[in-house]
DNA sequence: CTGAAAGCGCTTACAG
DNA sequence: CTGAAAGCGCTTACAG
């Protein structure tokens, strides 16, 4: 009788805390408290329960754990692609941190796709993560408000939430390509183009408005012609290129208003005769070994990464707080691009 | 009675479905049909049991589902850094790959520790994943001889298992490092000298056969003077490029072992004058923006993560086959740094 | 078309 | 020091 389902699974499942106490001889509650370590048992009365486990290969099994107990340690991390370096060094510092809370990580790329983002957002929201990090591709998170008040803590990263209240870390955008710019003013430029990405993008906006800003404080007007805002891709941007950098009055420096666009942009002027000044939002790695170097204004996406992971922590563990909004600030790195006069 | 534990969750808890149930007046099975869309509903009964879950803000709770049914829908992977872009790259593949077997995938980096790898590893098998994908850190592996006697399928990138038999899926380490080294012969070099990274890693191990018989081929001496096996740290660099480019035989070309070698030798380059012929290991990007441009032996890091995961699901779909060994060939790219002659 | 009962593998009170 | 019973939230037979 006993013996029909005893022995470490016939056929294909596991073995599981019943057949290990069969198999040693003992209930099953005492097979918990040695599996998890609690005290109060007897020394000659565990080592069966070890020998019993060695012999079945029992392991135990956490779903079933978490179900019993209600906290399944684990997050969930949505980003746009962790293939990109900027967002890979973001997963990573996530990492870091869950691991310091013995939380394990479900990830997932949404590829700027919205209904992608909502779909791997609420898996994961199924599966009761208890919290979410959230680089958006969507601007609408109303979906995510009965989760939200059901208790899944949510941080969103280097975009904001839309339609919802919740916490968000981001760079200092506006700021740091103000600063870009200026610093190309200081040089003497006074036509400065702005290639920035999708202006639906929320950074992309944010870095077009801190251009616009450093422009007019220099007293300047903002010349529509200067402004070109799409997706990079080499076609579009040596369009692009040719119509800053020719007619009568070219620009005479660039202010790429992400690390794509700068390499994309890097590409074509290999091409071409005459560089103008260059200056772009994100570093990259080599940006240095380049020649000339490539001036950046960098971005911390560990850092990014760490504050919102630890924010969300923090939430985890009984924050009540009204939502925050910290930004992060960014650091110019002259490195020659940057410093070249019309 | 029944009031008061009915309504969605007081205190914490989420609705379930038997909240759902009476909530709509309904038997819990009708409300699990509903849920998963089975047939044979009364479309009017099911119209309640609509209302009452976004009422409540129920959403299935996927745990619970997947300890009933076993099946966890869900992989792992455990890799070395996901910061690092061939691992990011890898990483990105897997994902698509289980997304289209609606599998989640957790994910973490071991940091090249034995110790971290077997704890993640079974961090996963206690959370049940179906399988598992691996690029080792340690070399012994028979910690997972228990789970995959249990089922849990298991692939390794990169780097084979060590201590058990299982499907490994690898670049072609020594051919391509062959192919890269005749490449620096036939321009001429006859002192080469090879860049590797810790002799104890695996790739590192291949490589440095490849260069061996690429030298033995050419009828050359291998000269133990001009190899170095190390983890790329600029200063270590430094060290070995004075030793190997000075002296009365200075090596004429560089054979480097990896990307992170490459651009350590790389920075390490532009402080000195007259520059040896280089081919690296692994592209990376931006080589072909530097000047000269950088000759590499491009593995193929999406192609890893995508037929490691594919071979995976192919396992977990019944493939009860002998452990395979897959090698993916890897391709020269000439741009330059290694078409000069000595 | 609908639902009550049993059970997935654990943990939580609770009683010896 | 030890263990039997109940229950976490679902799904699986099974019976109306």
């Amino acid at each position: 009788m006993a013996g029909m389902q005893a022995g470490g699974s016939g056929a294909r499942g596991r073995p599981t805390m019943k057949d290990v106490a069969e198999s040693a001889g003992v209930g099953l509650k005492t097979v918990s408290r040695v599996v998890n370590g609690e005290p109060g048992v007897n020394p000659a009365t565990a080592e069966k329960v070890q020998t019993a486990i060695s012999k079945l290969g029992f392991r135990r099994n956490d779903s079933a754990r978490i179900l019993r107990r209600g906290n399944t340690a684990s997050i969930g991390l949505v980003l746009e692609d962790v293939a990109d370096p900027f967002y890979s060094g973001l997963t990573r510092a996530v990492e870091e941190v869950a691991r310091g809370h013995d939380s394990l990580v479900f990830a997932g790329s949404s590829d700027e796709d919205p209904d992608r983002e909502r779909e791997l957002t609420l898996a994961f929201c199924a599966r009761r993560v208890e919290g979410l990090i959230v680089v958006p591709a969507g601007d609408d998170h109303e979906y995510l408000a009965p989760e939200m008040a059901a208790g899944v803590a949510a941080v969103f990263v280097d975009r904001p939430a839309g339609g919802i209240k919740a916490d968000a870390v981001l760079a200092d955008n506006a700021g740091g390509t103000r600063e870009g710019v200026e610093h190309l003013l200081h040089h003497g430029h006074r036509r400065i183009a702005f290639l920035g990405d999708s202006p639906q993008i929320f950074t992309a906006k944010e870095r077009l408005r801190g251009y616009r800003e450093a422009i007019e404080a220099a007293g300047l007007a903002v010349d529509a012609d200067l402004v070109a805002m799409f997706p990079p891709r080499a076609e579009a941007i040596r369009q692009a290129l040719d119509r800053l950098l020719g007619g009568d009055r070219p620009a005479t420096a660039l202010f790429a208003g992400n690390s794509r666009v700068t390499v994309a942009v890097l590409r074509e002027l290999v091409h071409r005769r005459g560089r103008p000044a260059l200056v772009g939002f994100d570093d990259f790695e080599l940006a240095d070994l380049l020649s000339p170097g490539v001036t950046v204004v960098a971005q911390d996406p560990i850092g990014l990464g760490r504050t919102a992971a630890e924010l969300l922590f923090q939430r985890l563990a009984g924050d009540r707080g009204p939502a925050r909004r910290i930004e992060l600030s960014t650091r110019l790195i002259p490195r020659g691009s940057g410093e070249v006069s019309p």
